[in-house]
DNA sequence: GCCAACGTTGGC
DNA sequence: GCCAACGTTGGC
């Protein structure tokens, strides 16, 4: 189904961590860990079932836009922050009022052809993506959708 | 592995 | 509320 007001976003995910062959492997996951507030708020207050996701494998060789995933549940309280065995635990998110949240993400598809940072940053079509400005650490960023259907195209990906 | 850029924490 | 210290991200 595709709605009027479908956005679109870049998730990061270091391949070494989680790639995009894990998640064709695993069809969904759990997108726990975000601790940052703009990222999270991102999640909880936009994201919405079937929005198209870029995704991106960061602190790798090459970094880039590896393919594409969909949100396939809308934010949920992130239980990992509750746990105090998990490297995500944060003492202060209470459980009856959740700092954090996660969304889960579904495969799509993996891009023919790996689109990397490097190609981002050279394109005059893609100029002003978030992803290529200087010290942007946001795992969690919109894309417009002229962004991201011209990532689509050159990572030969059929729409 | 380095380190610039950035976000968060905590003393005052 | 300022801001120095600290921890993390992520390109290189």
């Amino acid at each position: 189904m595709h709605n009027k007001g479908m956005a679109y976003w870049l998730m990061k995910s270091e391949p070494s961590v989680f790639s995009i062959d894990d998640l064709k492997r695993e069809g969904q996951t759990c997108w726990d860990g975000v601790r940052n507030y703009q990222a999270r708020n991102f999640m909880r207050d936009q994201m919405k079932l079937s929005d198209r996701v870029l995704f991106y494998h960061s602190n790798a060789t090459p970094t880039g836009v590896a393919g594409i995933a969909e949100i396939v549940r809308e934010a949920y309280p992130d239980h990992t922050a509750f746990d105090p065995a998990d490297p995500h635990y944060d003492p202060k998110s209470d459980p009856n009022a959740p700092t954090w949240v996660m969304v889960d993400i579904g495969y799509v598809a993996t891009f023919p052809r790996f689109v990397t940072l490097d190609e981002i940053k050279a394109e005059p079509g893609l100029a002003g993506i978030v992803v290529a400005q200087k010290g942007s650490r946001l795992s969690v960023q919109p894309v417009s959708e002229e962004h991201f259907k011209f990532l689509c195209m050159l990572g030969k990906h059929t729409l």
